[in-house]
DNA sequence: CGCTATGTTGATCCATATCAATAAGTGTGG
DNA sequence: CCACACTTATTGATATGGATCAACATAGCG
């Protein structure tokens, strides 16, 4: 693996505390794929034989059951997905295809099991990842069974604005279907709910997101840090 | 803490693994509460003193937001809740009330991130124990997004058949409210599910659930073990 | 520059929520 | 042990959020 990528992989929480030791072994036998868009990289039911971390790029964690489909998650840089199959050695529960182009590092799961049984302060790091992972979902869960879809896509539009950095117009990180569908609607109705948001000050055109008046939208999304918190 | 309470906690997986010194340790500090049903034991945003560990009994796990309430989940003995924000020493995500009258085993958070440190072996059960929750809510979640009601239900009853060694008949462990909102449906709609369950060879009387044929019942489930299976 | 996928809009349908009334349990105190 | 009170469950009527189907517009992309 390219001495660069390596790097951008240390640097995550994950690997940073890890012994030097643990580490190289851990990188000698991994290896760094460039995707192209919409490609499928793991599929659930399969077993997992990487841990995976994005170093560019996005990836989408989806499942399927009975003929429909779901989006879980969009995963960004630096960060793995699917530890838990990993560690747990157990099928995946999610599949994943990259979004958009996307650079990923693929590190051996039994490797990853052997580090995380010798490296005590590696096992610890994973304990915290994990617990991360954890409460987000079930931030997600709270998400979805709480509020409406409008209310789901107000409160998006409020976490991205302040993911970035505050700006109050800013662009959708990836198509409107793909949003749809991690919200748990469909694409018709994102457009209407986009609609029903005018009156809440907010203005779409394309992928352009503005709102108009942070405060009138927040009063109505009434945004939760026990849901729409990205840390802690 | 009395002995034999003791020997149930220590039996648990998380436990069972760690050093006696640790475990005494933790011990020390930890007691045991009995609880009538329906008792508020914990509430979200509250920051996380105790693990806790369900002796006997069972106890919901919810959340609320803008006046609305929700199930999360239901655990039973003998299992850990909000380990996640222990560990993270970050504040409950849910809150928690007793189904019925139960035993709560009561370790104080701080002793937990303490033995975490000390204790790899302690450390390395905690990230099984986080992955097994983890995948937890990651199917629940699929069960959500990805079914109607009517399929949740069914697949819940399947679920539950198995739970209670392939009985066609038992009973459902708590009350039907509370069965609907962990499904996320009304009470009312869950009474007519119910009713559309009957063309598949399922039959309720009180909290008395009669599965006629499971092969019919199956067919129309589809049970998926990457949603319904308990383990792995 | 045209093809194909994505997004929008409208019409309609369906699942589920809500509201309301009644029935059936369940627990409590006399 | 029974009667009352209160909660839970059921049933019916209706409303509504969201899905589906269909047509069209638009935007990327080769």
């Amino acid at each position: 693996m390219p001495r660069s990528y390596f790097d951008d992989v240390r640097r995550l929480h994950l690997f940073a505390k890890m012994s030097q030791d643990s580490f190289d072994t851990l990188m000698r036998g991994s290896y760094v794929q460039n995707f192209p868009p919409q490609i499928d990289m793991i599929h659930e039911g399969e077993t997992s034989d990487f841990l995976h971390v994005v170093l560019s790029g996005a990836v989408e964690l989806y499942s399927s059951w009975s003929n429909r489909e779901t989006t879980m998650a969009i995963v960004r840089p630096i960060s793995t997905f699917i530890l838990a199959a990993t560690i747990k050695n157990a099928p995946y529960l999610m599949s994943a295809r990259t979004v958009e182009k996307s650079r990923i590092a693929l590190i051996p799961s039994q490797d990853v099991r052997a580090a995380f049984d010798d490296d005590s302060d590696f096992a610890r790091a994973i304990v915290t990842e994990l617990a991360q992972c954890y409460r987000a979902v079930v931030k997600s869960q709270k998400d979805i069974k709480l509020r409406t879809s409008l209310e789901r896509l107000a409160n998006y539009i409020v976490r991205q604005h302040v993911r970035e950095g505050g700006a109050n117009e800013f662009d959708l990180p990836f198509e409107k279907r793909t949003l749809s569908s991690l919200l748990g609607m469909t694409p018709e109705n994102l457009s209407r709910a986009f609609k029903n948001l005018v009156p809440y000050g907010v203005t779409v055109d394309g992928r352009r997101i503005r709102i108009e008046d942070l405060n009138i939208l927040k009063a109505f999304a009434k945004p939760d840090p026990l849901i729409d918190d990205r840390a802690s």
